[in-house]
DNA sequence: ATCGAATATTTCGTCATCGAAGTTCGACTT
DNA sequence: AAGTCGAACTTCGATGACGAAATATTCGAT
């Protein structure tokens, strides 16, 4: 039962806070980014659990998700080494397993033969679709003390932060 | 210039969301988490190279946070595993590597010999110190269009998230 | 008191990831 | 038109992470 812990999570968070202040943090950056990965790290311990049901790694997922929001357009796998945080030669391996699973498959691009053109078959779509549905649930949960109109405004302030973060690097 | 790019981030964001609401999530949940993980995406990738300056890696990173949250109290490596999201085998290399650089120390539990407690030396605490200063400065920017009124709001809702957090997984 | 189950840590074999070097191709220069 | 520079992908050696098994200690039950 909740009752039982001893601090709550929100007490925690606010002690977390404290504690990066303390050591040099503004208080009101600090309190959003570490409440930030809070929930994010919960998200992960979870989808490791749900994709596993899946046969799929958090790698595989970047690679399958980065696929499915380019649409019909192909990617290369420099591209999908960006999109998913890894290194180009990280990719190699990490698409002949998924080719060889027959989520995805190569083919040479014509116009430029250097290139590698990737793209999802009919199962890795199928697969994409399970795990958006499945991870929804729990995603679905997390949020569920949050009315409409919090979430449009959480997604609204969340958003201004994202179109502001391409311009900070340089 | 900013301007010369095709699609905005915010588009970019858009036009993710709807691949995941067609294929089967929930437009409200599905807003609010491709935004936040857009946000920790980018932030991870800053961190890296930050922490490159300070010669620490992520997993590393945890750990030195994970413990300085923790204050006086000492921690045990599984709690630093769960608290870092990895296995516990893999805690004790990265531990053993900490301790070379003197950035922690392991003495044996009096109290129940098959705990190992684990805490910061000074050198540890200064550069937990210095991590966090370095890094409030990407944090800070990439909050930079947020005001004061926002940041709080950002935060207050996050929190909601985070109070029910613990309560899912049963 | 002793035996058995449970917990905490470490060791070991295997796989994923990284950075650097290698290979192939395209673009630009002269 | 040949040569050089740069880009894209892969291969290779080394490091880090995982899961399973081994070790050591505590707790509970008979």
């Amino acid at each position: 039962m909740a009752a039982k812990r001893r601090r709550t999570a929100q007490q925690e968070h606010a002690a977390d806070v404290a504690t990066y202040v303390a050591a040099g943090g503004e208080e009101s950056v600090q309190r959003v980014i570490t409440a930030l990965f809070s929930v994010t790290k919960k998200l992960d311990q979870w989808y490791v659990r749900q994709f596993a049901d899946l046969d799929l790694t958090q790698g595989e997922w970047s690679v399958l998700a980065a696929l499915a929001r380019a649409g019909d357009t192909c990617l290369t796998p420099s591209q999908l080494a960006d999109l998913s945080n890894v290194a180009p030669s990280s990719m190699t391996h990490r698409l002949d397993k998924m080719a060889g699973r027959g989520l995805l498959q190569r083919r040479p691009d014509e116009s430029n033969r250097t290139r590698t053109l990737v793209s999802l078959t009919t199962d890795g779509w199928a697969l994409f679709s399970a795990a958006v549905r499945e991870s929804n649930v729990v995603e679905s949960d997390t949020l569920r003390d949050l009315s409409d109109t919090e979430r449009h405004e959480l997604a609204r302030l969340l958003e201004i932060v994202i179109a502001g973060l391409d311009d900070i690097e340089a």
